[in-house]
DNA sequence: TACATTTGTGTACAAAATACACATTCTTTT
DNA sequence: AAAAGAATGTGTATTTTGTACACAAATGTA
């Protein structure tokens, strides 16, 4: 009974247990949330930035993030965040790790939990007026606030990791894509050079791609087919993905 | 007295003043750390659980876990944990995931930190006299406190698929054993039937096992060799582990 | 001593990864 | 209109890796 009513430390109504756990708030933490949300543009894996809120950090890149509100779930908040900044939902996102180092934040203890996230830089242009955020390459990313170099670092290890296991990359791409874009994705997530002639002879094996009859337009040499993933087959799928050795 | 130093998600100004705030009050939560400790025995994975101490959970069993103390990183809560439960040091430890549904604890807010281990049984034995632990086969885990069925099984999962990318297994084993007790725990692990012989050639050929020219003794038939892995050349070999593609 | 049990070994076959070249289609340039 | 430039689309031979499978040798036990 007496353990339904506490809710938190600033609940008016005190318990047993709503004493004990103001005793204990010497071990209650902050947490964020932090997400590395990736993008393709141009041939290029990119991350979204915005300029560190801080002074300590001024000038220096920070990863999207916030508190975790006392009534939102991990997942919820990243959603959240995500949706504030790019106005896009049903996204791709997953979690990567939690981040807990004493002094990782210089205001006080903040734990982090970091999301990876996938979007589709095309929908997102309209919403990306806020000119505090900016898409980095990922090659070249430097001065970065707090852990959030390391932070991206770990995202960007577990995406290369991931992304030969799980078809996560079409999450990147736009609907209709030709085989050239997704090579050249995954050229740039893995950072190799792959045989094109392998490349499609995997992706056509695996039997995902839906031929939609339709080539591309306005580029200046012959124009290649384009195609969609087929999520619902491959939901289906028992045997998932195969899985990409390069 | 500060200036701007922070711009919210609904471009509501923060201070420096107001993040300190809100990180002290009301956005707090309990964070906890709960290891999946893992270990090997009599040809069957196990798993150390302990007896819940919340009433509302009585008689079930639960991971084993503690408060993040305020001066304390994760993983050093959970290194801690360990050494408390099973008095092992330099023990495998890796973080898995992070649980925090806002209801997941009846009490208050507690966000969980899981870490899977893997820990040789024979060390471990001498120090199990606390009759509230207790080792599961992980074939027949039931009634779990919280959440912890979710968290034991997101961990047996993982563990099921880092154990085929790195030579995690050897942890799980005495220093010297045959490749029958190896192909044991890769079977149980996984929960496949293996071949022998290509169990057999598959690691020699990866060439990280050291045969220290004994023999297993009180065996009631033919005794095998007996073999050290070799961690030293693991470690500097560039391309790692080959992958175990059962 | 023979029986049960498990070790240790090799080969043939199938599947998957890799290396590699040329004709075609479209745009741009002259 | 023709030629040049650029990227598409396609197949085969080779190598590597995975898989299936059987028998002699070593030990303990009855």
């Amino acid at each position: 009974m007496e353990e339904i009513i506490t809710k938190g430390a600033h609940n008016k109504i005190k318990t047993f247990k709503t004493i004990q756990s103001e005793v204990q708030s010497i071990n209650k933490v902050a947490l964020s949330v932090d997400c590395v949300i990736f993008g393709f543009d141009e041939n290029k894996l990119k991350v979204l930035l915005i300029r560190s809120d801080l002074k300590k950090y001024q000038g220096q890149w920070s990863l999207l993030g916030d508190l975790v509100m006392p009534d939102e779930g991990l997942d919820e908040a990243a959603y959240r965040i995500l949706k504030q900044r790019t106005g896009l939902n049903d996204v791709f996102l997953e979690q990567v790790h939690t981040f807990g180092e004493v002094n990782r934040h210089p205001a006080s203890r903040v734990v982090t939990v970091a999301y990876c996230s996938l979007i589709n830089v095309q929908h997102h242009k309209i919403n990306i007026m806020d000119n505090e955020l900016h898409w980095h390459d990922v090659e070249s990313i430097a001065g970065m606030a707090f852990d959030h170099k390391k932070i991206f670092e770990t995202s960007y290890s577990q995406l290369q990791k991931r992304v030969r296991e799980h078809p996560l990359g079409f999450s990147l791409l736009p609907n209709k894509f030709s085989l050239r874009e997704l090579q050249n994705l995954y050229e740039a997530i893995l950072n190799v050079k792959l045989d094109r002639r392998n490349f499609r002879k995997k992706f056509f094996s695996m039997d995902f791609l839906i031929d939609i009859d339709e080539i591309e337009t306005d580029v200046p040499h012959r124009p290649g087919r384009l195609y969609k993933f087929d999520y619902e087959k491959y939901e289906k799928s028992t045997k998932k993905w195969a899985g990409i050795a390069f």
